[in-house]
DNA sequence: TGCCGATGTATCGGTCCGATACATCAAGGC
DNA sequence: GCCTTGATGTATCGGACCGATACATCGGCA
């Protein structure tokens, strides 16, 4: 039981930042918004509440600079500092977990932005399984809209259709871009897996789909 | 006070769409996730809230199949049957008022998304600058990012660089569809207003809503 | 000195969503 | 006739997420 997807996103992305260097949240979000780039951005309404729940989950530490107040009294609320979050033993565990599991979640548009952010964390077959699960995923898609739109064709007016086929030309691009890449990887790994001649026969046809758009 | 963005996105797409014929919920989501096509998706657990507001504010009515239980007595709690969902007077100024704003509220993603979708019920100076105001949003946002995108250059692994990257051609690719949107609107606009008088009065006199102060 | 903008932590009210539950009805197998 | 199956249809809950906002600290800089 969960809302929405029990948090993956703004999880994954915070572990994967921390376990590079332990922050505090302003930078954490900074470092998220410019990771994330141009497809997401969290604001410090999830953050925070995010950074809470993985205290509490004992994912992640925090290092407050030292303000025990030892005296007792003087409780001048306005002691507020940096707080430095860290990634715990069981918080790289939960991380490794999440970055190698490729079910639906890793292909799912957000799962999949993050993920892909950290890819170079990623086991290189892992990488793969979950760029293929996003093309099917994605050329799924394609085709189920396809036929919804040849339903319709006579019956929406020109900006909706202008709409719909600006929306399929951007996803016939990302399934372009991932059929690059699905093939460098794939050339990649043959090519590190070189020591064993009699495997590799087949598979070098992995430049299918690499017409020179741009 | 608002949390996100006040409803806007889901109002405004209800209220179009049951502008053009009364329907009843489900129907009323397949149209919904058909009229926006790739780029957005409603559940019911938005849209039948959504829609009790839509009651409250007056803007929209229920109109129930003839249920009243007369005799007061046999409380069969399953009588449900089909809710019909019609918009009021009050709708259509609101749904005309959302469509004539052209502000920052209608070049944000989802925003603007929703009303492109809508663009053959809106007036053409409200459509060009809506347009317009989407491209400096999208160009501006492309700006910062090229800079911040700079500024890390060799402080990123090759993934994230390609994730930038993609996201990147994506912005320039919408950048480069408005511009063409633009310049036919700007030439229909042209054409239509050099050309036959009548046309123009057409035009102008459409159905007053003379924004006027609200 | 006093103001300003960047840094920094935190919460509130609100939207939206995935999952789930439950009801109706037509089609088709048996 | 009965029963499963799937499309149709209404509805809610817990939780993720967000915009706005508030408040505090600190380094310029006029």
């Amino acid at each position: 039981m969960a809302g929405r997807k029990s948090s993956g996103v703004l999880e994954l992305a915070v572990l994967g930042l921390l376990h590079e260097t332990p922050m505090h949240g302003y930078e954490l979000r900074k470092r998220l918004n410019a990771l994330l780039g141009m497809f997401r951005a969290f604001s410090y309404g999830s953050l925070y509440p995010c950074l809470k729940r993985l205290v509490e989950q004992g994912l992640i530490v925090e290092d407050r600079p030292e303000d025990d107040d030892p005296g007792g009294a003087l409780l001048l609320q306005s002691r507020r500092s940096k707080i430095v979050y860290k990634l715990t033993a069981d918080g790289k565990e939960r991380l490794q977990e999440l970055l190698t599991e490729a079910g639906p979640a890793a292909w799912e548009d957000e799962g999949f932005g993050v993920r892909f952010a950290f890819f170079s964390h990623t086991r290189a077959d892992v990488r793969l399984r979950i760029l293929e699960g996003r093309r099917s995923r994605l050329e799924e898609r394609l085709e189920s809209f396809r036929a919804a739109l040849a339903r319709t064709r006579e019956r929406v007016d020109s900006y909706t259709l202008e709409l719909h086929n600006h929306g399929l030309e951007s996803v016939e691009r990302e399934v372009r871009w991932l059929n690059e890449l699905i093939g460098r990887e794939r050339a990649e790994q043959a090519g590190g897996r070189s020591k064993r001649p009699d495997e590799r026969a087949e598979e070098a046809s992995a430049d299918d789909t690499s017409d020179g758009d741009r």
